[in-house]
RNA sequence: GGUCCAGUAGCUCAGUUGGAUAGAGCAAUAGCCUUCUAAGCUAUGGGUCGUGGGUUCGAAUCCCGCCUGGAUCACCA
């Protein structure tokens, strides 16, 4: 904001001219004046008693009276204790208001082809089960972030790496083969991920059974986990699937199939994409290329059993087993391959990974690795690192039933929303089809922000009996907020008044309506902040104070039904101003907001 | 045990680089629809900011100790 380093230069200036003192205006601690006090912006003056050498009042005075003097904008000042409060005039935040109201790409700023290049990993499946509720915090914060980056002007590039082969997966198909009589997802009716996630499942239960008979017989749990026939005819699968055998990899290609179908379902009702899609099994080869390569350049180190490792003790961290002595490549090893490939394939200026922070770990040493191997993004690639969902009783188990599916979810917060939305009957007038458009919206709004309001490293929990609310502090507020401003419109437009191209700069404004001018153009700093912290939270919680403030202006003044013409336009473009910074606001959000509601 | 993260109202969460009387929502209670959408607005109650020190004009915020919870330290992914 220029107006903000106008005022700190103004402050650094009277501090030179009245004590004589040098500071610099980026010292200045300005701040937006508390929303219990009048003004609108607020000096701090502790810290310049010591040039002063007078008590806070009496510098707050002298240093008002000048910056009143000293900048045109500001028309007024009050010191209370140590804190300098200045009103700016009227017609500064007019001019603020007919400089915002029509620009719809208000918070946005364009990128070009020179803009860098930011590519952002997340949602990275396996593909043996349904995605969960910690997958969708993940695929909605991936996907808000990219908007937040890309409206920092960045050029981003969503990918997502899938994680199609290893155990896991031949769990399932093993499961499949012994017990599934044949069953496809057109046979049973089912999403081919929900399908197969059930042979998971399966196999996890018959595996336990197994084990129980063998520590009945004498066995410890580990010896039973050794000598499980079960698990040894899954590993033996995994052993035949990276020999290329025809059976078990058109098994394998046949049931990912399955998934991937049913994982489209899923990311389209979420709402969100890719740009470029990688797959395990084809990085996991190019990661064990990198490694020999490193060995070779003695980066790594073989031992006598010939697994190879990094030595990473100098970077305080341990050795790093990055190849087994099989041969064959281990999570880290894959990582490697895939970065390299991204690499290879785009001029990646930064690299984030939007992964739990249970693998904080992991990434600590990934970024060594690529540092080490010369990958130039590698040490300074960011794990986005967020906290897991938990149910009130603990962690979501997949094998135990106890996670709570992405697809369901998504079904019950649609079937609240209609049925909300029904009782309400506001949609009269809709055609059955528009209207299961918004019940969507809502229902997806809703679930969108409760997830993303919360600060992302924190872990949150979620209660499956108590459902996600539509009151108070939640996304359809905030819609419904839109959906009001687009009703006020409406009723203008129907009384013939048309939202006019700019305001009057010598109408009244009241302290609200400065406010919520104060707040709009705020909206810019608000973005780049949460771009730089990686943070869609300040944005939720930034629209949440804007729509709140809104509703408030809205309870107490006319808009469209206003009288006084030079008002009615005002507050029609206030109206504006907020609405398209809602909507941009939302958008950061993959949130959509809906005209009616 | 080492490393990292967290602890704010009954519950779910905010709280800018240290700043004013620590804020919202939910839940509870009492009001507001002949006026632009009541998914809204207003009011009331609710706090030892885990705890003990320290730094200073000033600490929920920074430093140190302790308590509690979680993650991680695999030839798992």
């Amino acid at each position: 904001m220029i107006i903000e380093s106008q005022i700190k230069t103004s402050v650094a200036k009277a501090v030179k001219e009245l004590y004589g003192a040098e500071i610099t205006p980026e010292s200045v601690q300005l701040q937006l004046t508390r929303k219990d006090m009048r003004g609108d912006y607020t000096v701090v003056v502790f810290p310049l008693l010591k040039a002063s050498k007078k008590n806070p009042v009496e510098t707050g005075g002298d240093l008002g009276s000048f910056i009143q003097n000293d900048c045109s904008d500001v028309a007024g000042f009050e010191v209370i204790k140590g804190f300098l409060n200045l009103q700016l005039s009227t017609s500064f935040w007019l001019g603020v208001l007919n400089a915002n109201a029509h620009n719809e790409a208000i918070g946005i700023k364009e990128s070009d082809e020179n803009s860098p290049l930011v590519m952002i990993e997340y949602s990275s499946p396996n593909t043996n089960k349904p995605l969960h509720l910690g997958h969708i915090r993940n695929n909605l914060l991936g996907y808000s972030l990219s908007r937040i980056v890309s409206a920092n002007g960045n050029r981003v590039v969503k990918t997502n790496i899938v994680n199609d082969r290893g155990i896991h997966i031949c769990k399932s198909m093993l499961a499949w083969k012994k017990w599934g009589e044949g069953q496809t997802p057109e046979s049973t009716g089912l999403k081919g991920d929900h399908l197969v996630g059930n042979y998971y499942v399966r196999f996890d239960q018959e595996f336990k059974k197994e084990q129980a008979a063998l520590i009945e017989s004498g066995l410890s749990k580990d010896e039973a986990e050794a000598k499980s026939p079960l698990m040894k005819e899954a590993r033996e699968m995994l052993l035949s699937w990276e020999a290329h055998d025809p059976e078990v990899y058109a098994l394998w290609e046949q049931m990912n199939k399955w998934v991937y179908s049913g994982f489209d379902v899923t990311y389209k009702k979420m709402g969100v994409d890719f740009d470029k899609i990688y797959y395990e099994s084809d990085t996991y080869k190019v990661g064990r290329d990198m490694v020999l390569e490193g060995l070779d350049k003695k980066v790594f180190y073989r031992r006598e059993d010939n697994s190879v490792w990094a030595d990473l003790q100098n970077d305080g961290l341990d050795e790093k087993l990055l190849l087994r002595t099989d041969g064959t490549s281990v999570y880290m090893t894959q990582d490697v391959g895939t970065a390299k490939l991204r690499y290879d394939d785009y001029a990646i200026d930064k690299m984030v990974y939007v992964v739990g922070n249970e693998q904080n770990y992991h990434f600590k040493v990934l970024a060594i690795l690529l540092d080490k191997l010369g990958l130039e993004w590698g040490k300074d690639l960011v794990h986005f690192s967020y906290g897991m969902v938990e149910l009130p009783e603990g962690k979501m188990k997949s094998r135990e039933g106890t996670v709570v599916d992405a697809d369901d979810l998504m079904v019950d917060m649609i079937d609240t929303a209609r049925e909300m939305s029904k009782g309400l009957g506001k949609l009269d007038g809709y055609s059955e089809e528009e209207a299961e458009k918004v019940y969507e919206t809502i229902a997806l709004g809703a679930l969108k922000y409760f997830i993303l309001k919360v600060d992302p490293r924190k872990n949150m929990t979620f209660d499956p009996k108590e459902s996600i609310d539509f009151n108070g502090n939640t996304g359809p507020f905030i819609q419904y907020t839109y959906a009001r401003i687009q009703s006020i419109y409406r009723k203008a437009e129907a009384k013939g008044i048309a939202i006019p191209k700019a305001a009057n700069l010598n109408v009244e404004m009241s302290d609200k309506e400065v406010q919520l001018m104060s707040m709009i153009s705020n909206f810019t700093a608000v973005v780049e902040e949460a771009g730089k912290v990686y943070s869609p939270a300040i944005i939720a919680n930034y629209v949440y104070d804007l729509a709140k403030e809104f509703n408030q202006f809205y309870h107490e003044s006319p808009i469209a039904v206003e009288e006084d013409e030079d008002k009615r336009a005002m507050r029609l473009l206030i109206c504006k101003a907020v609405g398209q910074v809602i909507k941009n606001g939302m958008w950061m959000m993959g949130v959509d907001v809906p005209e009616r509601m």
